[in-house]
DNA sequence: TAGACATTTAGATAATTCTCTAAATATTGA
DNA sequence: TCAATATTTAGAGAATTATCTAAATGTCTA
């Protein structure tokens, strides 16, 4: 599995995730909102599931595509760890 | 300005962070828990400097590295932003 | 000032990443 | 079953990154 940190290192990777927290979307619905070809969002959709962060199902000829919610607020806490200042460090 | 998002991408970055996290360290103590060269760990500090999220200042020969705590703290907001689920959506 | 120590810069290489087009796969509807 | 639609996979090229060794820079001490 690939690290969530690689996952939303890439600025259309985070801007995916910002748009499946407003609900799930198919590949196409994504599509629309970027400029490079459906097989580079394909790409990034990839590196995304391999992090965890979404999830699939198909719907007819679609995919629809939502944020995961447990590894999401996995993830959350993660992040926050690391940028979390020192407890106890009066 | 390098991203904050790039420069945690990398696990070695993350672990200088979460030791400077603990005070300040020399290069050199930041080296000792590393195997990889001297040229590349400053290549590390360099990105992390680039994001902001260090500053340094020199005591002597070395070059003391620090956490650059106002940007840190934003960059805990900007991350904890994309992280947060969806308020309000009951 | 010369030599030692600490760190960064330069230049090179291998690996990874992002992007593309073309082809493959899966599903639907006529 | 055929053609159209939606998505992914394959394969390739360009850009970026992580790493190295060697050289350069800055500081201290004898």
């Amino acid at each position: 599995m690939q690290s969530v940190w690689e996952a939303v290192a890439d600025p259309h990777r985070r801007k995916i995730l910002s748009l499946l927290k407003g609900g799930e979307m198919s590949v196409s619905d994504i599509h629309a909102h970027f400029d490079f070809s459906g097989a580079t969002l394909s790409h990034h959709l990839g590196k995304l599931k391999a992090a965890g962060l979404v999830v699939t199902r198909r719907k007819g000829q679609q995919i629809i595509y939502g944020v995961h919610m447990s590894v999401f607020e996995e993830a959350a806490q993660t992040v926050s760890d690391l940028f979390r200042r020192e407890e106890g460090s009066s």
